[in-house]
DNA sequence: CGAGTTGTTGACGTGTGTCAAAAGAAGTGG
DNA sequence: CCACTTCTTTTGACACACGTCAACAACTCG
């Protein structure tokens, strides 16, 4: 998680300034709007530089499974470097945001150049992957507490908490659930569960965890 | 699918050739045998020259989730590229299995000096990851014959199938319903329903698919 | 033939998704 | 400032899919 934000950022940062200074494509998105949809055709990736953004698969209208959040220093649309030519996922802003486009075209001409680029952006995809592995194997064997825990716990490591305690990102309770693979309704008892137990706090959409040793234990052998 | 096959093949037996005859070491495993198991430090690559092995994050003693198979031609144990420094899952061959090992420092070395394959190699990982967020949905939104639609769609789709009709690989029943994330009862239910509604045959461990139409729509959405 | 492994079916309990409705919250307009 | 929507949050009740347990059949293998 760390490696995660760090990488990007100096990548962003660094190795890719002089890039995107050339090809400089800053878009504002509004709270709520796509930046781009399952289906589209790839035509470049992304980078966030203000904001929240959910990435997520559509089900059956209203129904989703939100795969990751994207923060201030995330990439974005980075599926799409895989061999098919359209998004499998989709990405909307949670708030207003700022992202930066760069060309597809552009950006593949670049990883030619740039050896020690693609090896950081190949172990960033590894990484991803084995989160991704893992996430799935607590998806399906682990009960709705569990996966609310670990929902919670993931959402804490990638955006921190604040000095009051609760975690600096408030999801919509709706987004929680797509996060933690579950109903809404079922998140709901859930959340209230774990407060009835002092497991965690809250505060409006503000979670914060009181007692981070039993949310683990929830989540039991990952 | 068909991609990936190509690219690791092209790339184990041309672009690797003279990396792997420079370190060459084959190793024979038993059926059954592990090649390696979640928690073991990473030491090193792989790939297979011979026998099919699955790959697989293990639940609470004798139940687990197969991320994935591997057969002839694919790489094994790449998840050890990313930022950890021990494996994520365990690789265990389902039969007598010959694969190549590559020592990491080496491998990591070749990196830097072949940015094409470097290129490939990250493609494949996109690509990895984006099957792995697909599964992710379906194990999480799809019943059971959903998910065991999609399991058998998986193996056909990487091992094909024979002049007979019957795909080309026979998973042991039990390995079927942890690639499918269900229980053992469950599975053998769920494929008893497929054959009496005609969409697919059993002959042993073989399988044969005989209405794909009305196999695809159960993982309707895929 | 016994003993162990694998395949099969039955019965049961429960977690959890779904539906529906109540209770707030928040805007809208007279 | 009060009725009246409309939307979100919350609680209740229910049904059923599916995991678990247990018993049994079939089949190998010593």
């Amino acid at each position: 998680m760390r490696f995660k934000y760090l990488f990007l950022c100096t990548f962003c940062l660094d190795g890719w300034k002089p890039a995107i200074q050339a090809s400089k494509q800053n878009i504002h998105i509004k709270k709520g709007q796509l930046i781009f949809a399952e289906g589209d055709p790839v035509k470049g990736i992304y980078f966030v530089y203000e904001g929240n953004i959910k990435v997520h698969k559509k089900w059956d209208d209203e129904k989703e499974l939100i795969l990751r959040f994207a923060k201030k220093g995330d990439i974005l649309g980075h599926l799409g470097i895989g061999s098919g030519d359209i998004y499998p996922v989709s990405a909307t802003a949670l708030e207003a945001a700022v992202v930066c486009y760069i060309d597809m075209s552009f950006f593949e001409s670049s990883l030619t150049a740039n050896n020690n680029f693609v090896i950081k952006l190949m172990r960033f995809f590894a990484d991803e992957l084995q989160t991704s592995e893992k996430r799935m194997k607590n998806l399906v064997h682990l009960p709705v507490k569990g996966r609310v825990a670990q929902a919670i716990i993931s959402i804490k490591n990638q955006f921190g908490v604040s000095e009051n305690g609760f975690i600096n990102f408030e999801p919509a309770k709706l987004d929680l659930a797509s996060f933690a693979g579950t109903a809404y309704e079922s998140l709901f008892r859930t959340l209230n569960d774990l407060v009835d137990e002092h497991i965690i706090t809250l505060s409006g959409k503000s979670i914060m965890i009181k007692d981070e040793a039993r949310l683990l234990q929830l989540v039991a052998g990952n």
